[in-house]
DNA sequence: GCAAGTCAAGAGCAGTGCTCACATTTGTTG
DNA sequence: CAACAAATGTGAGCACTGCTCTTGACTTGC
């Protein structure tokens, strides 16, 4: 049995491991040059390995099948999209939460921009038959949400999160339980309404990018996007509770 | 030259003609079954040629390529949504602006959830290498927005709707042009500020149903789904301006 | 009745994912 | 150093896809 991209070898790294290790890498860049420019579903390995120089049955010796390759990329771009944020929202004044949360977004739509096709594969529509491994991708696909998660949080310990208004209470207290897992898993202090408003914008924002990269505004609707996303920015940081 | 399903027959049906509409219709049928089954990109023309009990040359004369199918279930679907989310909303008091849009969301949700793979034909990401033609599809395309669209000016027509608060009044005005040039092509009367929460609205309902429908929110994020999207829904439509 | 139009069939092309038996290279060990 | 074994590359092959084209059968309108 190949021992695939599954099982990363062990510290001490032969030669050959490192070539394998090269490879894979290899691999991965030209799946995701495959990806940028055709999409996940048009992602072939024979293609693959054609531009490897090498008879398409060799990559199984690297990749198990086509699935995880998708996942290899799949992780890429996640981690990707993480440092994008995460250099975007580090770059801002550590108490300016609103510039922090604003700067999330931005660093959200443009590297979905940039490459649409890796945006597609992270945040629409599931390919088919193909059900992204839980233990593999949670990690690196909860980052975004964990930087919001975050920033929120940090605006309420300083007491600069205002507190929700009612609409909407009652709904949110009948999330009390999911949310108090939430809170507990990720270490978090802001209450029940906040955290739920935190939700929806966390949903909101991926909403408002997923429309813009999928073509759903159609083609010569919105002729001002930036600023359209811009408003939408502004207006959901109003909805989770941050200062103008 | 074989006539396909993009020029519909003249008035005087033969019956050939009719013949040829009812075959049609089979393959649409067929295909719609192996959508809700198998997803998009597995949608397979021979697979519907052999349950259409004939060859896979044959569906060729009836449909000019793949991407007509897909096509051709595009307006099929946009319009079975359209229909749920009229009925939906239409069940509700003419007056009651909010009930009506909570209804439009539940709608949106409740067909979602009924037919993924149906969904993500629709809002997901584009299936690669097909791009519905925006002829065919605008009209049937834009109903949900339409009837969203209506709810809002309704009620700002019946003085029913808040003015906005004044977060994101300065990225509104900056979208001036934009917003008068849908205002006119929807024949609204809500203005500027009001317009664009709208719009934001609109994408933030279809972003919570895509995180739910495309599995975003992971396997047990959230056990009370339906109390969530609630919520949700109550804050949009206070975003929106709606009273409660 | 016959020509025109329509339709289904089947072969074929180029591509895909994936498997398997075989050959070759490479690193380790006696 | 030679022999062995593991890792790697090869090419054929299977079953599938979208799509085209030719051939023959059928239906319809004149």
């Amino acid at each position: 049995m190949p021992q695939t991209a599954t099982a990363p070898p062990a510290r001490p790294s032969t030669p050959r491991e490192r070539a394998r290790a090269q490879t894979i890498r290899d691999i991965v860049r030209i799946g995701r040059e495959h990806l940028a420019q055709h999409g996940a579903a048009a992602l072939s390995l024979r293609a693959v390995a054609r531009e490897l120089g090498v008879v398409s049955s060799a990559v199984y010796r690297y990749v198990e099948n086509r699935e995880e390759l998708l996942t290899l990329l799949l992780v890429d771009a996640y981690n990707e999209l993480g440092d994008a944020v995460d250099a975007a929202v580090q770059a801002c004044p550590e108490g300016d939460f609103t510039a922090r949360f604003e700067a999330l977004g931005v660093a959200v739509r443009d590297w979905a921009l940039a490459q649409p096709p890796s945006y597609a594969l992270l945040f629409g529509s599931p390919v088919p038959g193909y059900q992204a491994p839980a233990e593999r991708t949670t990690g690196p696909g909860t980052r975004v949400i964990g930087t919001l998660a975050a920033i929120l949080d940090g605006a309420w310990r300083a007491g600069q999160l205002s507190r929700a208004d009612p609409r909407g209470a009652a709904e949110a207290a009948q999330l009390a339980a999911d949310l108090a897992k939430i809170r507990g898993e990720m270490g978090l202090a802001v209450p029940d309404p906040e955290l739920a408003r935190g939700v929806l914008v966390w949903t909101s924002l991926f909403g408002a990018v997923s429309f813009e990269v999928f073509g759903q505004y159609g083609k010569d609707t919105f002729a001002a996007r930036d600023k359209l996303f811009a408003h939408h920015l502004a207006v959901l940081a109003g909805v989770a509770g941050l200062r103008s």
